[in-house]
DNA sequence: TGTAGAATTGTAATGATTACAATTATTATA
DNA sequence: TATAATAATTGTAATCATTACAATTCTACA
């Protein structure tokens, strides 16, 4: 489930994409905070302790990371990306109300009906919307 | 399934949804094209009989109708937002080769695992990437 | 140490979507 | 039917996330 940095650095290494201080300082963001940041965010906590930190840099690295599967792309809203550490098949679900973006486990063989038969699934997603359990009691108290 | 004109049309009198010219062209586009269409797709497409369409027209009948629950808004791509006029619970297969948009089945039930049991759940989207089987074949051909 | 190649940075460009104000169409009312 | 109020459409400008690009800086290797 949850990688270790150092796992991480080796599969770097294996792929030959250099570590620099920029990315590791982005990856280890990630592995500390599984809140499923977007770029912005994770520009926004990194420049404190970085002030020569490019948003550019943050995006490349993310891109990097992607298409080297060490990371995953979230695309539940369509006007922001967000990015996951942990790259094996889970779901998502993102409450309406206070935002916050929820992990949980999926029986993906379930999902593969005769219809998918003949197509090579590379990369699969599921995202549920709707209200966190702590929204909904918040919810009960107003009323 | 494949919802009726008709039955749309109820729905927006009872949900006191003007029906406009522009959004009953929208619709019928919807209804007849089930590629799941960008609104710039659509623009372009209706454009051609209706000159004097506006995008922002297509936009916001889109909206509309997505707040409505007459549509369905699909992210996959993190750039651009689909609509799907079938509403109904389905999976989405992206071809990564041809960028064809494929539905098929799923069953909702096997996903409701025991961590998602005091969360309401709104809106579910599952959406899968790879190659579909034309493809597959193209490839093999190449070969 | 010098140099080629890679990474980073800052800024400008892109492109989808939205905001807004003016115009046009519809509905209700007299 | 004429009039006024309301709603929809249109065109343009603004927004905002992401990408392109060129200049600078860093790294690895000889
Ligand atoms: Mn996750
Ligand atoms: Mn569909
Ligand atoms: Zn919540
Ligand atoms: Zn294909």
């Amino acid at each position: 489930m949850k990688p270790l940095l150092e796992d991480i650095k080796q599969e770097l290494k294996a792929k030959n994409i250099y570590l620099s201080h920029q990315r590791l300082k982005v990856l280890e963001c990630l592995i500390q905070n599984h809140c499923h940041p977007t770029a912005e965010e994770l520009f926004i906590g990194l420049h404190k302790d970085m002030p020569t930190l490019s948003k550019t840099t943050v995006y490349n690295t993310l891109r990097i990371l992607a298409e080297s599967d060490l990371v995953r792309t979230i695309t539940i809203e369509g006007n922001e990306s967000r990015y996951d550490i942990v790259t094996g098949d889970h779901g998502h679900f993102k409450c309406g109300s206070c935002g916050m973006i929820f992990d949980f486990p999926i029986d993906f063989d379930s999902l593969l009906t005769k219809e998918l038969i003949r197509f090579k699934i590379i990369e699969k997603n599921i995202y549920f919307k709707g209200l966190c359990p702590e929204c909904i009691s918040n919810k009960q108290k107003i009323k």
